[in-house]
DNA sequence: TTTTTTTGTTTAAACGATTAAGCATATCTT
DNA sequence: AAGATATGCTTAATCGTTTAAACAAAAAAA
């Protein structure tokens, strides 16, 4: 059986002293007013003994528990894996642990996960937010539990906030594409109602707008979370069968443009003489590929860090407005937005 | 302020009757003496004021959190997210929840992370375990903390496990190089002492003895940790200027497979033409690799599970034997690993 | 010397849940 | 009808910690 961890109790009887004063010393310190001859014998056996003051028993007297709940999409996606590894070490620095969650981009699991977390108490919660989550985050707010969004966020329900601007970022990158004489841009993008994919959507319909193109339905595709391998392959090939073929994609975020170059791959063409690409995110993964990305790069380590200060912001002073904060994004111009070459 | 979340007291209250009754109801169900009316009204309160019990309470009086922590080099490298992606939703479903820690495989920041998980009273951990923490696990087991080792573990240090046969996978991927005609291959690893590195090494070293090959030291390059990037591209850079210069490399991780990759990129040597490669591990990263990567497939699913599930065991059975589990892994060939082409 | 203040420690309640034990009533046995 | 058993609920202790309040003894002020 699991050993029984040494407690205050252990110590006051080995001391022959009360558990009161055993606490004093440990937790006031200095100010306590206990003799500093009995002060260093309970720190001498606390210390024999290896007392480690029982976490759980201090959250349940505190009603605190110095746990942040993270609830992010895929811990096993490279863009959510960055951003939990920056929050994780920024939340240690402010002494707060980290729970995480996967919600799959699915309000139910969110929803469970938020019950889940918040029966463990945590002190507030950091979310990504997936379509149809709204209502939890509210309910979140009306109990006074602290939330930070990241990456993406309700317009109609104010929060805390981190994200870049999405608009504006897509809009640049797109741009690129435009730029270097590229005219029928397709688009895959995810197919839901979040803030952030539409206001992608909404940075792109404006370049084509900006310069003349027509805007084409079907050269905007969007991609469900469930099968999105197969319905990108299907997609891409549906833009570049159509009368007015593609000659370049933008790619919402790196899961699609993941999925997206592979099948590029398969089809034999190449970037960016067959088609022009552009997309959301990087990764170890575009590094390798044949033809450097050109792209949106998020600022991983800002937007972690300011998620978690700002939830530390909010968890320390609940009456602070509400913060929105947005970061900028660089857009970095490679080779794979570049001209066609004319054979 | 944080509203106070509702408790047994509450309930009690609203229904006029005592907590424990509260209790019995909303914990044991049917299996209670209170009578149906009783119960009824009480779970209709209960659900009216939206009840959660308190976790935090309920492990102080059970001494057990269902909670497992779980211990990573870096949270941020796939191989342990994805590691640690399976882990969420396998113990999600024997519903116990995952902190995790990112040690980046130093011992001090092992030791603190297992003492403050320690202290937050989780039921187990899942630790890969870096150079230099044997002790520390050693403690784990004799305050008989359930511990499941992953990834590596310590020959002296009879522990559970999970592991994939570090040297088989290592002989046999090696091999192929040798089968395609290499004859001086060079091996990247990290300097530790861990198990699993040694193990690789000794796999490589025995296909060249087993080849007739001489074991040439400078042909095994012991990378570390702190500054993997720049020490990887001398370690190449040496290998390739030396006398007797490779004509091959087996990369014995995922990171330094990533560097080591870029850097002949850099230098402008194609695989497999110019220098044949495998790796261990495998990534999206890869798979954007011009050339497809031979590679050890680590079976990371069924490693998560059956950490998790041996784990789980020994909790609930503290006195069962040690299970060494060993999971087969894969050898992928792929093309970097293929003869080189004569000009 | 008496009163006040300071010093050093203990008592006891609290956090929210669980659960053995207790205690009435009600129902069943003979 | 008396004793046994079952039913329905409450009391109280417990987990490990914190902390206000109490208290006794010592030191300072009057």
């Amino acid at each position: 059986m699991k050993k029984r961890q040494v407690s205050l109790k252990d110590i006051a009887k080995e001391v022959g002293v009360s558990i009161a004063t055993v606490s004093y010393v440990l937790s006031k310190g200095k100010d306590s007013r206990v003799s500093e001859a009995m002060s260093a014998k309970i720190r001498e056996v606390a210390k024999r003994l290896n007392y480690q003051p029982n976490i759980i028993a201090q959250s349940l007297k505190s009603g605190t528990t110095n746990t942040i709940g993270l609830i992010l999409a895929d811990i096993s996606n490279p863009f959510f894996a960055n951003l939990a590894r920056v929050m994780e070490d920024e939340a240690a620095k402010l002494n707060y642990t980290v729970i995480f969650g996967s919600s799959d981009e699915k309000a139910a699991k969110s929803r469970q996960l938020i019950d889940f977390l918040s029966s463990r108490q945590v002190d507030g919660f950091i979310i990504a937010p997936s379509e149809g989550s709204e209502e939890q985050i509210q309910y979140l707010q009306q109990q006074d539990i602290p939330v930070v969004l990241i990456d993406r966020f309700f317009p109609k329900t104010p929060t805390d906030y981190v994200i870049i601007d999405n608009y504006e970022s897509s809009y640049r990158v797109v741009k690129e594409l435009v730029r270097s004489g590229h005219q029928r841009v397709g688009m895959l993008a995810y197919t839901d109602r979040l803030f952030h994919m539409q206001e992608r959507i909404r940075g792109y319909k404006a370049v084509l707008q900006d310069n003349g193109f027509l805007d084409k339905p079907e050269h905007l595709c969007e991609i469900s979370y469930e099968d999105g391998k197969k319905e990108v392959q299907e997609a891409i090939d549906r833009m570049l069968a159509a009368d007015d073929p593609i000659d370049s994609i933008f790619f919402a975020t790196n899961t699609l443009a993941i999925h997206g170059l592979k099948h590029l791959g398969k089809l034999n063409l190449r970037v960016p003489n067959d088609i022009a690409v552009v997309s959301f995110d990087e990764g170890e993964a575009f590094d390798f590929y044949y033809c450097p990305l050109t792209h949106v790069r998020q600022p991983l380590e800002e937007m972690g860090k300011a998620a978690v200060q700002s939830l530390w912001n909010r968890i320390k002073n609940p009456d602070i407005p509400q913060q929105a904060i947005s970061l900028p994004a660089d857009v970095m111009v490679r080779k794979s937005s570049s001209a066609i070459m004319t054979k």
